[in-house]
DNA sequence: ACAGCCATGTAACTTGTTACATGATTTT
DNA sequence: AAAATCATGTAACAAGTTACATGGCTGT
């Protein structure tokens, strides 16, 4: 959901078309996140269906349709702004699925598994390491998106090392769990009051 | 796709039913992300529609249908725990682009968003930490994911603090960009060789 | 004239979500 | 007998991706 309300943060300045909303959305993210132009426009399409926009209609079939937010939409924009949403569920995360799941897949090596990932981790932090070294320091886009991404990187190595240590102290070959479905005592996570 | 691949390394320890492999997907991540049922049947279909998986013909119709993994699903499962996937691009951050995008649109209170969105991550922080310290430390697959959220969301809050920083030292009111497309020097992100 | 970019769109597909429908078995 | 749970599915939708189609305008 996060480009539909950029794109109707962008268009709250004034009126844009399609090209110019996908060239502004990577301008300010420091052209790290390329944006598929066919999805401004499906994007757009919907936005007006829901009636969060309004398209010129002077600018109808010809090149740069403009497109103007409506009341509806400011108050749908300032409902994204305000108050962070309810954190209900974490999002699943693709590396923690993997060393989870791959624990009981017979004849996987999990130092190597976890090496291998833990060195593409620091190789990319490297790099956005370098790419900020030479990048302007008015590139302001970029920078706080580098930054992002280094964080990021670094709270997985760390994981990884901590998840490793984990492991370490685990019995060699867990006994295999019961093939039946057992009554589940659920956690509910993000129910918190 | 992490759920394809997991429901696909569950089967390699041996035939399993629907129901059965969401149970055990959750079990394993801590009961911290549940699976949803229909997405379970839905990856099933598209994985025997692609080879990578056989339905025993016994159990057609029948409740439990069992579901059992193919060779070619098991060279599937061996490239996804294989070296980790080339870092393309990284993945957008939601509350990066609602921080970047929200800088240049009128009326907003970036020391107010920024404050209030950090405190709702040091919030669920706290609550997984709690959450961490009620469990058992048998519960192997709860910890490993409470770590990678406790890291993933510190990692925010030090970006967000990191931000607000480098916001501070921008001009109070940064003067408006061109409206006019401009040509676009392109940073190649993830095409490190 | 033609190459290349600007600009708008459509089509087909994948992953994921929520909600609903339908039976079988088990529990009360 | 009724209610709950197990088990399998379908429908409709949202968001995102890649690839393709189609014009208009500009520079050489």
């Amino acid at each position: 959901m996060s480009v539909r309300h950029a794109l109707l943060a962008l268009l709250s300045e004034g009126p844009k078309y399609g090209l110019q909303l996908r060239h502004e959305f990577e301008a300010r993210t420091g052209e790290v996140w390329p944006l598929n132009v066919g999805q401004v426009y499906m994007t757009l399409q919907r936005l007006e269906r829901d009636g969060m926009v309004e398209s010129d209609p002077s600018g109808e079939d010809g090149p740069q349709k403009g497109y103007r937010i409506t009341e509806p939409g400011r108050v749908q924009l300032a409902d994204w702004l305000g108050p962070p949403p309810e954190t209900s569920v974490p999002p699943r995360d693709e590396l923690v699925i993997k060393v989870l799941i791959a624990l009981r897949v017979p004849g996987i090596d999990m130092v190597e598994l976890v090496q291998s990932h833990r060195s593409q981790l620091v190789g990319t932090m490297q790099y956005f390491t370098h790419l900020k070294e030479d990048a302007h320091e008015d590139e302001i886009g970029f920078l706080v998106v580098a930054d992002a991404e280094i964080y990021r990187l670094d709270a997985l190595i760390r994981w990884l090392d901590t998840t490793e240590a984990r492991l370490r102290q685990l019995p060699a070959d867990a006994p295999a769990r019961p093939a039946r479905v057992a009554p589940k005592r659920r956690r509910r996570v993000g129910a918190r009051s």
